[in-house]
This record gives structure tokens, sequence and C-alpha cells, in this order.
DNA sequence: TCTAACGTACGACAACTTTCGTACCGTTTG
DNA sequence: CAAACGGTACGAAAGTTGTCGTACGTTAGA
């Protein structure tokens, strides 16, 4: 079990885009973004395990979300910095408010996708 | 040969996401907003004839452009203004630089975010 | 130790995507 | 009118994705 994730700089928009671009997935990030880490069965998804799996693993492989193996649980984060880096904005947009940035340069304090 | 297009307030985020992820369909939007509205023809891209249509019915029917008989040649256009209203900041991302919208709130033209 | 919980691995299958070739249709132009 | 041009429509083939069930591996706790 070695759960690959790509490193920073091979992080592809394509890819990250495609990752994106399902109603499961995308429910996934945006849950992820409002509980932060959690393990996959925080995330209530009405589809089978191994579908799950399966849709945790284009995230992953992507380069959207990190995955770590703690006790018997995986625990799973949005890879925010990464993206962040490479993408600037994206998160934001795709959280459905305000990018951080924007809110930044905008100058109004505690913009933050809740 | 409907060439059908989404009113702006059907245009689905995880649509367009798809749309986008996909290396050709990138290119195309690129160019498109590079070179403005164009014929089809006018965007080279290594594919045949009926693949490349296939490509642009992708973008068209998710709402990313707009696609008009002009003659014998059919121009395309990006949708900005709906995706900007939609998706505030998306196209910014996707085409590689900083969002006209995050320019604007900075207040400064040649603003050079880290 | 035995069992339960969490999640992956594998194999299968249906559905969708991507690609192409060929045929076609509407417009312009010789 | 006929031919050339720009592009779609259709059908087929290959590849990818999404879904599931079952089996498995690991860890935690009784």
């Amino acid at each position: 079990m070695t759960l690959y994730h790509p490193p920073r700089e091979q992080i592809e928009l394509a890819d990250v885009l495609n990752a994106l671009g399902h109603p499961i997935r995308l429910k996934i990030v945006r849950s992820l973004a409002e509980q932060g880490e959690c393990a996959c069965s925080a995330i209530s998804l009405d589809i089978s395990k191994s579908t799950a799996t399966h849709h945790w693993r284009v995230l992953r492989e992507s380069g959207v979300i990190r995955q770590q193996q703690s006790g018997r649980t995986i625990m799973t984060s949005l890879r925010r910095e990464d993206l962040d880096a490479r993408f600037p904005g994206l998160l934001g947009v795709v959280l459905g408010g305000r990018s951080p940035e924007l809110a930044a340069a905008a100058g109004h304090p505690g913009g933050d996708t809740a």
C-alpha cells in the first residue's frame, strides 16, 4: 500500500481540473476544506467503499489531496499550500467563495473560506 | 445543426472543470484567450477534423465557449463574462496568470504575487 | 488471541470518452 | 451550376472511467 503522491512541481493543471471535474470528487474536496484533515469515513458518500477508494486515489494521484496512514484509519487532507503555490486562486474558485488571494488583495481581513 | 449552449445560470462547475481537464481543450481555451474570437481552423491542433469537432462540442456544451455560424465558418469565442460571473477567478487561473479580478482588486497593474 | 473496524486490491462489467474515416450539408466563389 | 471550403453527423473501434462485490491486510480493543 504505497499511496503515491506527486511532488508539488509535478502537479499538472489538466490533471487537477480533471480530478475536480466530477461531482463526487468536488464534494469530497469541499468537505475536506470545511472539516480539515479527517478520516475517509468522516465524509459520507452514498457509494461503496471500493468506489470511494477509487475517487480518493484520483484526487491523491493528481495532487489534490494528501493521505497518510494513522493507526487503522487514513487521514486525508487538502494539499492547500501546494495547490496555492502552483495554481493560485484555483482552490478559492472551487470552494465556491472568493479566493483567499482575492480577499487579501482587496484588503478585507478574515477572508477565510468557511 | 443546432449548436446548443447552456444558459449562464445552468453552467455547472463540475462540467466546466471536466471540460478544461483535457490537454487539447486546455490548449484550445488558451489559444482562444490569446486570439479572441476566431474560426475553428485558426487554432491548429494535430488531430482530425472530427476529433476537433468533438472537443469543441464538449467545451460548448459545458458553457466554456460560444460558437456561431458566420458564412461558411463557425466563429468561436470564450464565454468570458458568463464564466467570470459564475466562477470568478477561474478563467484567470486556467489562463496561467493572475485573474483579471485579482489585479483589479489589488488596484495596481503590474502587481506580482509571489 | 480473536474479532471488529477501516480501508485497499483485485477482477469484472457497463458506460463514457477519445479517436478516426467517410459521408454529408450549407456557403462562397469560379 | 459546380466545385471548393469549413465544419458537422454518424458509426466504429479502442481506451479510460466509474461502479460494484469479494477478499485481503493492518490496527485496536475485548
